[in-house]
DNA sequence: CTTGACCCCGTAGTATGGTACAGGGTGCAT
DNA sequence: ATGCACCCTGTACCATACTACGGGGTCAAG
């Protein structure tokens, strides 16, 4: 038995409003409608959300899932394929990962050199953020 | 000699239009004009454009840098109040190192499930982002 | 047969951090 | 005095990922 827009939102945790969304940007095809017009949707569409949330908290975008989506559904896109993508991404977040890390030592440099007394006058904080510039 | 705000632009490394932005959002205060409406800067500004990009650079929002500011403009604050929010910016981007790790680790588990070879339909790593479900 | 929960569509708003016009006026050099 | 670079305002637009709203239609229970 298809579900209503209501029911695959409720069983896929994201909101009504959200599974329309991801018809128009594509990620979600365009299901049957009943003869007033409600979405029909098959049990498995709330496998391909789910395979949509999983990915967005690895920190893939809305369109590198939708390429990640349309890869499997072209029969002559290898495994190789999905597993570069993959391997694109670890070195997108390592990246990422490098820069936060640079900026907490920075962030952790600054702190240790405030005693936490005195005006923002004095503060070094402010002052390194300042650079050469005196306030 | 005041800086038209070109100069400024030019001096402080962004574009005109972003220092028109800024200024829109509270970063930069409301020069005086010339008589024709001229935007006039006095040199300091190029400092506080510095500090905004010095900011940005260690992750600080707009929101945060415009506090950032107030505080120091405010006589009452203390140099302990700048500390904590740094502090507070250091847990924050604690807090997102930990979590792209997490995804890092599991990015890797999936990419090195798969040996790369075969079609989409016997991915490992588009099986793992399906949950309990098959293709 | 009415009420309430659900569905439809299209448009607009949220937040973030800008960028890009259009349609003017100004300032300076030649 | 004319050309060109620069400045002004206001508004609209970019990407990202939703979220909300208005004004309707539908379905099932009582």
């Amino acid at each position: 038995m298809p579900l209503t827009i209501g029911q695959l939102a409720k069983r896929s945790g994201i909101g009504i409003e959200t599974v329309r969304f991801y018809e128009r940007k594509g990620l979600v095809e365009e299901p049957p409608r009943t003869d007033s017009g409600y979405r029909q949707y098959p049990e498995d569409v709330v496998a391909r959300i789910r395979f949509i949330r999983r990915a967005k908290e690895l920190g893939f975008k809305l369109k590198e899932i939708s390429e990640l989506l349309s890869l499997r559904v072209d029969p002559d896109t290898k495994c190789a394929d999905v597993k570069k993508q993959t391997e694109l991404k670890i070195a997108d977040v390592e990246e990422k990962i490098r820069v936060l890390q640079g900026i907490m030592t920075a962030l952790k440099k600054l702190a240790a050199s405030c005693v936490g007394t005195g005006p923002t006058s004095e503060c070094p904080i402010l002052e390194a953020l300042d650079g050469q510039e005196k306030d």
